[in-house]
DNA sequence: GTGGTCTAGACCACT
DNA sequence: GTGGTCTAGACCACG
């Protein structure tokens, strides 16, 4: 369910977050569901514990999970419509990334029928 | 003509790789110009001549800029077909930034709408 | 009448422990009264009789409780005269904290006027 | 300048973030001053680095401080600012304190004298 | 030299 | 069993 790449220059912790906040988005993971327990994916993964108690906390302080002491760490309620604004605040990163390509020669209607196109495949996939 | 922001995460060099391939996008920087020395940038950013010397390898093996012993540092003939190439390159990662919006209920009409918009932006300040 | 948050970062026997002192000070468990049974509450609470009963062990060893076999935990007469010395004692803590939020840059009479709201507050609820 | 309590319950590094926001405070870190480096304040408190390093992982997503790679770390020009309003959230927390205070028989009015006292001290040592 | 990431292995409190 | 904290020691990129 959760693969890691141990080469990339991305942090492993970075990788774990964007797996996991993709995975609550994707509904695999929904509101007050159980986590799996540090141990279990560290050695799932091969990664020390450390590292996913490290992702796991960012993701605590985010808001998007709780943990409780003794039992795990949930997905908290809150957790999509948190990401939903996060997303709103990415617009102009985006923005820039669009503006940069443009720049660059690429042409609008190409971005815009990648996105059309991203869009029907995910609309299919639900 | 070229600012640093020290407080970024981003490692100086790369900053400075990033400005100066916009500015060549922009034609600020046009065929066979002659960029600013080592030295010159050095003083201007108060920034380490190290640095400096780091992005303008970067961009030499990149096939951007090339060297004139005893000269100094132009911009290739290339450069700009290179960036062109580059930003193909990109549009998968384009991609999956799209994606992570649309699936955290970003609108698909909202970004192409961003996209016309820049588009319109710059074709407006050539 | 009791409530637990299972999302606070708060250990629950902590929790209990503190709402039960406090429908102590607010007369709702007089001296002498019978607190609910740790099955009951266990149940009720959907929580583990074993984090019940530490709730109680710690109330008991305080003195604000007794406990008489076979028969269950009741509200000590000295209850509410021990709570009384322990909030004497955190006082420095409250100190603590209302000197950092005047480093902080708060008003003393912002604070001041709180402190007479609450009070008149609480004498209308009586 | 900075001390730490090892045997307090309290986190180290949370001691430590918590000594760092008053050092601010009080101005003796300024707008752009350099914190002490991990590996310095790590001997100076007998502290492993890791544990400082959470520290100033903490004030640096704050917003408190920034990391300038391979040079160190440095209060952000908005840190006390941020603190504030920091403060001002907190007032509710302070509030449920003093209630507590209050229910427990403490009477008002020697809250208010505290505050008072507190003030003055504060005012008198600037 | 600096901060940042990671591993390995330990201890604690909570359930 | 769980999450959270800490130590010890390593490696990397940056300046």
């Amino acid at each position: 369910m959760i693969t890691i790449d141990l080469m990339s220059r991305k942090p492993i912790y970075d990788q774990l977050i964007e797996k996991i906040k993709q995975l609550i988005l994707s509904d695999v993971f929904s509101a007050n569901d159980h986590l799996p327990s540090v141990r279990s994916l560290s050695c799932q993964l091969s990664v020390n514990p450390n590292t996913i108690q490290k992702a796991y906390t960012h993701l605590c302080n985010a808001g998007l999970t709780y943990s409780v002491a003794g039992k795990g760490c949930f997905v908290s309620p809150q957790a999509k419509e948190i990401l939903g604004q996060d997303a709103k605040q990415e617009l102009p990163q985006f923005g820039a990334f669009a503006r940069r390509l443009l720049d660059s020669g690429i042409d609008a209607e190409q971005l815009k029928s990648l996105i059309d196109q991203l869009d029907s495949e995910r609309r299919s996939s639900l």
